[in-house]
RNA sequence: GGGCGAAUAGCUCAGUUGGUUAGAGCGCCUGCCUUACACGCAGGAUGUCGGGGGUUCGAGUCCCUCUUCGCCCACCA
């Protein structure tokens, strides 16, 4: 209930907005930490892939931020072209027409007017799950600012010859009605078919009739043909070349060629030349100067152009690619031109947005020469500019741009940047030109604008530095903040987006758009199936803040996110899935209403104002505790960025260890802290006087710490507790969100409140071992002697801790029969006699000095053998014999123990 | 077809360069509504670390091999 009005401050207060002129790189006095959000599609709302890598960002953001660097997480969205397109279209479908009846104008405007209402809702969405991006600097991919640079782009990589106008084979959705790049032509498996079909010679060979067989998955497409291509070497077609053959379906002549590229163990060794309609088809078309008549049109309906003309046989023209298929078959086998069929499984390519089977189609298109700017970024890995977590992505990324080739970036679509190309009807040269020419500049005649516009993708890859003022230079953002620092993402546009964003940092702004790749898994459902709308499978982000609060879904995300792991989530059971935050979140909860009860409004000491000699055991403990816990978050999180240039050996694979980070906050605050620490308290707590102030002021400083670890992941809760601290009007900050991430405060710490906790443990064990009830009072002296030193105390315990007395006595105790061992050689002696059953007890111990001895043994031979002493570093055979030298002080205990209380 | 990864408790996963008796959360069993918290407290059980072989004083960790899953790439029609 507190966390709207709790982001509704921060963000009033300007928390979350950095100030370019403190960044070092303008003179200021801090390091700049900078991430930049994945743009979702403007259309989207919040889904469980975004609450995970938004959560991820936020966390990151949210430590440096306390770190002390100016920091700055910068939001905006994608229009994205086809996808917002499509969503358009459909609500158009429902009203009956297409866009075609609005004409490109009206269909602009229409969905222009549809971003303006709906656009920002995810963006909205968010601040719901405490998401402390900079709303300053809200960015969107179609903007006029954004358009400028987009231009400037594609303007200046056509100077420098990198954009080029091509003739070819490209996939084209024949729903999207639009082409694609390779990316985003997905492959799928499918089980298909494979045609034998025979191509009758179209003169009898010695006299005889005679066929090549050829085998096709895409019969339709015969009527495309143009060749039969076999292998050069192959002997059994080496007679036939030259020859001609007859198409099946139009019975005009064919010429058998030679080609390298067929490959004569598949099928039967020889190909039909389709140049339009097959990528590699295309290529040895150009290689032998093949026409190429295309005969499917735009639609996936069979017709044709000029190329083909008269090809097309009216029992073909107009059906559909599929049930052409399916004649095409009918008509072969009638003509006995069919000999058989059998199953094939291949891989198909499908449009990424709608799913369609896309078809290669003989196209004019414009492209990227990907070779040139692919180098710096195969460098900036290598050299360790740059690298990727997990490791093992790296490998993927090398092979995708020594593999790289030209980026196909026209779209045939009406929403995206229009492309800023003009043709004159006079002159033959296009004009490209960063502003809009009035006519032409070579001979003043009309212009006309390239009817289509760019792939979205092409806005994206320049998001790092368009968002931040370039092509400025001198932008102060630009100056202030880039190149940024980590790119948090889900792997599967790793392709897509970020290595282009790479190429476009380096290619124009002559540096690393970023020094970290971050990705992360993906959200599944317990089925191991990606969550989609499609598969109703997916989790609503919105819903479980509605039910857990913002802060049990981050708590849950990040404490189940491996390195690289995907993490899994049950959309049937939110109540599992999302109970563990939910119930840390609580458990924090409550352990801040416990402290903000009992330690009062009154102003609390300083921590530094109190002497050392009146710090408790626990004290000295949970103090220790504390620096170990900063300690391991620091080490799980850091090191924020490279020290040098490049990213050294030892940290090229540190940090980002989300999950750790989480785990050890956990520890500290639930395990040590609550369990713990927190219990002790309660008796101090209860009795005025100055033994009181040490509890409280021990206790306020270590939660006001830990509230800080925490902060990063559950930022509601641990704000809204640290808010009711005492003393907050002396603080720095108004905000724990501004505040300082907490430093080890270098107390010793107090390893004989482990002896205490050792000997409290040993006792709840005899308590649940003999269902001794809680209202009986356990009483022991322990008598430590793990280095020498004799310490003495009692324990009086009833059921928890929080009643337990825990003091130093100078007497000794005496005649007490000795019942506990111990860790570190402790042992507890109690007056236990009469309450613990003998005979059990004796089980137990006999069991475990077996074990003991066994363990022994086995050390024993290790150290004994010469090979080990010899070969084993140092430290290690070192901790080898203190370990047998205790489980030889211990097996003594035991063995006096047995005797003594068995017999 | 090429490349990469994973297999650890019933489930989801940690386990950093080989080195204490392999851990956590959830689930399970026992006992507790103890004045912060039953979304909790206390105690407990559970692992041939996928199979097999090897290297080593020592292997969950390194090498080989088999099995099963997954991912990326690809112009064998």
């Amino acid at each position: 209930s507190t966390e709207r009005e709790l982001y509704a401050r921060w963000e009033e207060a300007g928390v979350f907005t950095a100030d370019a002129a403190r960044s070092k790189r303008v003179g200021g006095d801090r390091d700049p930490f900078t991430i930049v959000i994945p743009p979702p599609n403007v259309t989207a709302v919040l889904h469980m892939g975004h609450g995970l890598d938004d959560t991820v960002q936020d966390v990151i953001v949210r430590w440096r931020r306390m770190a002390g660097d100016e920091t700055l997480w910068v939001p905006g969205t994608d229009h994205a072209g086809i996808a917002t397109q499509n969503v358009v279209e459909r609500a158009l479908a429902a009203e009956g027409k297409t866009r075609f009846d609005l004409g490109r104008e009206a269909f602009v405007k229409r969905t222009e007017a549809f971003v303006e209402k709906t656009g920002g809702t995810i963006l909205q969405q968010l601040r719901a799950i405490g998401a402390s991006c900079d709303w300053t600097r809200t960015a969107y991919t179609l903007s006029p600012e954004l358009s400028v640079v987009v231009r400037e782009v594609f303007v200046t990589l056509f100077e420098r010859g990198l954009i080029y106008r091509g003739h070819r084979v490209i996939h084209w959705c024949p729903r999207c009605l639009t082409s694609l790049s390779d990316e985003e032509a997905e492959h799928a498996e499918e089980e298909g078919t494979l045609h034998y079909v025979r191509y009758a010679l179209a003169e009898p060979v010695n006299g005889r009739p005679a066929h090549i067989t050829v085998a096709t998955t895409r019969p339709e497409t015969i009527l495309g043909d143009v060749a039969i291509a076999v292998h050069p070497e192959d002997e059994r077609y080496a007679s036939l070349v030259g020859r001609n053959v007859l198409n099946p379906l139009l019975g005009t002549p064919l010429p058998v060629i030679a080609d390298y590229a067929v490959d004569p163990e598949f099928g039967t060794g020889a190909l039909k030349i389709t140049p339009a309609h097959d990528h590699n088809d295309f290529e040895i078309g150009l290689r032998q100067s093949l026409s190429m008549p295309s005969v499917i049109l735009p639609d996936g309906t069979i017709g044709e152009d000029q190329n083909a003309e008269g090809r097309i046989p009216a029992e073909l023209r107009g059906l559909d690619r599929v049930a052409a298929r399916t004649r095409s078959v009918e008509m072969l086998e009638k003509s006995g031109a069919l000999e058989k069929v059998k199953k094939h499984s291949h891989a198909i390519r499908h449009c990424y947005r709608c799913d369609t089977v896309v078809e290669p189609r003989l196209s004019d298109q414009w492209f990227v020469s990907m070779k040139p700017l692919a180098e710096p970024a195969l460098a900036a890995v290598r050299n360790r500019e740059i690298r990727i977590l997990p490791e093992r992505w790296e490998a993927v990324y090398v092979n995708w741009l020594e593999g790289i080739r030209d980026w196909n970036i026209s779209r045939q679509l009406w929403w995206g940047h229009r492309i800023p190309v003009w043709y004159c009807d006079r002159c033959p040269d296009p004009i490209v030109s960063r502003t809009t020419p009035e006519k032409c500049p070579t001979c003043g005649g009309a212009v006309t604008q390239d009817e289509d516009v760019l792939d979205t993708w092409f806005s994206s890859w320049l998001w790092p530095f368009s968002t931040l003022g370039w092509p400025d230079k001198n932008a102060m953002d630009l100056r202030a903040f880039y190149p940024t620092d980590v790119l948090v993402s889900a792997p599967d546009i790793l392709f897509f987006w970020i290595a282009r964003m790479v190429m476009a940092g380096y290619e124009f702004v002559g540096a690393s758009p970023f020094h970290t790749i971050y990705l992360h898994g993906l959200a599944r459902d317990t089925q191991h199936r990606k969550m989609s709308k499609m598969l109703g499978n997916g989790i609503d982000p919105l819903d479980v803040v509605d039910r857990f609060g913002a802060d049990a879904l981050r708590y849950t995300v990040i404490s189940g996110l491996g390195m690289g792991a995907d993490i899994i989530m049950d959309p049937s059971d939110l109540e599992k899935t999302f109970g563990v935050g939910r119930n840390f979140a609580t458990k924090l909860w409550n352990i801040g209403r416990f402290l903000l009860s009992n330690i009062g409004e009154e102003s609390v000491v300083p921590l530094s104002d109190i002497p050392d000699a009146r710090l408790t055991l626990a004290d000295r403990w949970i103090l220790g505790r504390l620096d170990v816990a900063i300690d391991e978050c620091d080490a799980a999180l850091g090191p924020p960025r490279p020290t040098g240039a490049a990213w050294s050996e030892a940290e090229l694979r540190a940090g980002l260890r989300l999950s750790e980070y989480a785990e050890t906050a956990r520890r500290f605050v639930w395990n040590e802290l609550a369990d713990w620490y927190v219990e002790t308290t309660k008796s101090r707590l209860a009795e005025p006087g100055e033994d009181r102030e040490v509890a409280r002021a021990v206790l306020v400083h270590v939660f006001d710490d830990a509230l800080r670890l925490l902060h990063p992941i559950v930022p509601f809760i641990t704000e809204a507790l640290w808010q009711r601290l005492p003393g907050i009007e002396t603080r720095a900050s108004k905000f724990l969100a501004s505040s300082k991430w907490p430093r080890r405060g270098g107390r010793r710490h107090a390893e004989d409140f482990e002896k205490v906790r050792d000997a409290v443990v040993a006792l709840r064990q005899i308590r649940a071992d003999y269902n001794i009830p809680p209202a009986k009072i356990l009483a022991a002296t322990i008598v430590a002697r793990a280095d020498g030193a004799v310490y003495q105390g009692e324990v009086g315990l009833i059921g928890r801790l929080a009643r337990a007395e825990v003091s130093v006595s100078a007497t000794a105790p005496e005649g007490a029969a000795a019942h506990v061992v111990l860790r570190g050689g402790a042992e507890l002696v109690a007056p236990l006699a009469g309450i613990v059953d003998v005979e059990k007890e004796c089980r137990k111990l006999k069991t475990e000095l077996d074990q003991l001895e066994k363990q022994l043994a086995q050390l024993g031979s290790r150290l004994a053998s010469e090979s080990f002493t010899a070969r084993a570093p140092a430290h290690v055979v070192e901790a080898e014999r203190a370990k047998e030298k205790e489980w030889l002080s211990r097996r003594e205990m035991l063995s006096t123990k047995v005797e003594s209380l068995c017999g």
